[in-house]
RNA sequence: GGUCCCGUCGGUUAGUGGCCCAAGCCGCCGCGUUGUCAGCGCGGAGAUCGCCGGUUCGAAUCCGGCCGGGACCGCCA
């Protein structure tokens, strides 16, 4: 059926029409202001400080943007601006070399929008944010406007953009996989379980299971979204809920190829957020290219060199272990990122492939940065009876997997993919301690609120 | 789930048996200050020291339980 010609959407305007306020109304934002010195302008934000100087006033608010300064003879002064009060100012653009920025407002006409009339709980004007990590959790919403929390989230939104940006320019396609789904995708007891009207649903601990279904439909995925571990762990690198940067593609190699696309990946990543840095002194890593990669097998071998201890028999890398690494290839390589790839089959989840080479280990890949695991991925089973083999193996039945496995009866390319954690990233990134300061409301073992 | 550490004005930090009905800084309130910019100066208010019980002539301080928080480990992104 021959697609039907439709009318463009607003059509009937004019190109003149859609322009005539392209910026909707809004005020003028402090960046701007040296835009306009000598016009009377609208402004609006926060009131963030009252300086009184005798017969001198300044006020400081705090846009979406930044911060401006506002200039007034006492006689205005003015009872009702408290901070964070949001006001609406007009006034005259004056450029004075005396003031922040270079301007200042004059002669302001100051409406407040909305009063606060408590104190404000946390000390929320001091160049460092100083209290503890725990007020700064109890009092997101206000914590969040300091500079330094909006930095946080504006390069993590930046890092999304890069994420999506760079695989949308390779052919990936985004989907929106269930959150709700009827079984545990990887197995295990990790997994919250929901009331489903009759049933119970669990919430879901990855895409993993639909995006390797939809590779069998657009042949390249990715999908941004939360995933949810009910592991009672309480340490600085773990939430109850994450956001999962996800990719899975088609017509691949092996795990090599997809160690490639997720170079790529971060570096473009990297770089869109490194745009939103400013005048921050952010330290921004370079992605080596290639990204140096260990064997598993051999970083057991370093590491017990190392530690004049025998960890051969390890079947995974400690924390203490990633450090290490971490350590060592910035020494050996100036590389802030390591791949170590070839973990045993035992470890990982089965739909793993194996390395046809040395089948004890397998097809699989993390990606360390800066001494903590950020990223998993690998190259996944593509045939059925592969599948069939690998749940006998592992004594898990195929119940509740019908309908993923049909993907697989029906014809499915050697496929791979990876998946970030979001805030794992931002927080070793940004040097945070905890990775809860990476997430604007975190879950934890005890926190639901705010 | 295991081990260790911590709960003192709104925030942050001091005090670890009697000098403490608890001190400093930020914030708040008042006064002064015509170029501040983490404003400055002076004054003021603000804490039954997480909760319950115990030891002691006397507990913020020692002991036990509970609640809350943090770090590391196991496991994971």
């Amino acid at each position: 059926m021959a697609p039907r010609a439709r009318p463009r959407p607003h059509s009937d305007r004019t190109l003149e029409e859609h322009i005539v306020d392209p910026d909707f109304g809004f005020p003028i934002l402090s960046v701007n202001l040296l835009n306009h010195i000598g016009n009377t302008v609208r402004v609006s934000g926060w009131v963030q400080r009252v300086r009184r100087l005798g017969a001198l006033t300044f006020v400081v608010v705090r846009d979406p943007a930044g911060l401006l300064q506002v200039a007034m003879d006492r006689t205005d002064e003015r009872q009702d601006l408290t901070p964070e009060s949001v006001v609406v100012i007009r006034g005259q653009v004056v450029k004075e070399p005396r003031a922040p920025g270079g301007v200042e407002l004059r002669h302001p006409d100051i409406e407040v929008v909305s009063l606060v009339e408590d104190v404000v709980p946390i000390n929320l004007y001091t160049p460092a944010l100083a209290p503890h990590l725990n007020s700064l959790l109890d009092w997101r919403p206000l914590s969040l406007r300091h500079p330094s929390q909006r930095l946080i989230f504006r390069i993590q939104a930046a890092l999304a953009q890069g994420f999506r940006e760079s695989l949308r320019e390779k052919d990936f396609v985004e989907v929106h996989t269930p959150k709700l789904i009827a079984a545990a995708s990887e197995g295990g007891a990790d997994v919250f379980p929901v009331k489903y009207f009759e049933k119970t649903a669990y919430l879901a601990q990855s895409p993993q299971l639909y995006k390797q279904m939809m590779v069998g439909v657009f042949g390249r995925v990715f999908e941004v979204g939360p995933v949810f571990r009910a592991e009672p762990h309480a340490t600085s690198r773990h939430l109850s809920e994450y956001v999962s940067l996800d990719a899975e593609m088609g017509f691949i190699d092996n795990h090599r190829t997809v160690m490639g696309v997720l170079r790529h990946v971060l570096d473009v990543m990297l770089t869109v957020a490194a745009h939103h840095d400013g005048e921050n002194s952010i330290e921004w890593p370079m992605v080596p290219d290639p990204i140096p990669s260990l064997h598993f097998s051999q970083a057991l071998q370093l590491i017990s060199k190392a530690w004049g201890e025998d960890l051969g028999k390890e079947p995974d890398l400690s924390p203490a272990c990633e450090r290490w690494l971490g350590e060592w290839a910035k020494a050996r390589f100036g590389s802030d990122f390591l791949f170590v790839e070839g973990y045993p089959t035992s470890t990982r989840p089965f739909y793993t492939a194996r390395d046809p080479e040395q089948p004890l280990y397998s097809n699989s890949f993390d990606l360390l940065f800066r001494g903590q695991e950020i990223v998993t991925g690998g190259q996944r089973l593509h045939r059925y009876p592969d599948y069939v083999a690998a749940l006998a193996e592992r004594g898990m039945s195929a119940q509740g997997l019908e309908g993923y496995l049909r993907a697989f009866q029906f014809g499915m390319p050697a496929h791979g993919g990876f998946a970030i954690g979001l805030e794992r990233l931002t927080a070793r990134l940004l040097g945070l301690s905890n990775i809860r300061e990476a997430s604007l409301f975190p879950r934890d073992r005890t926190r639901l609120t705010p």
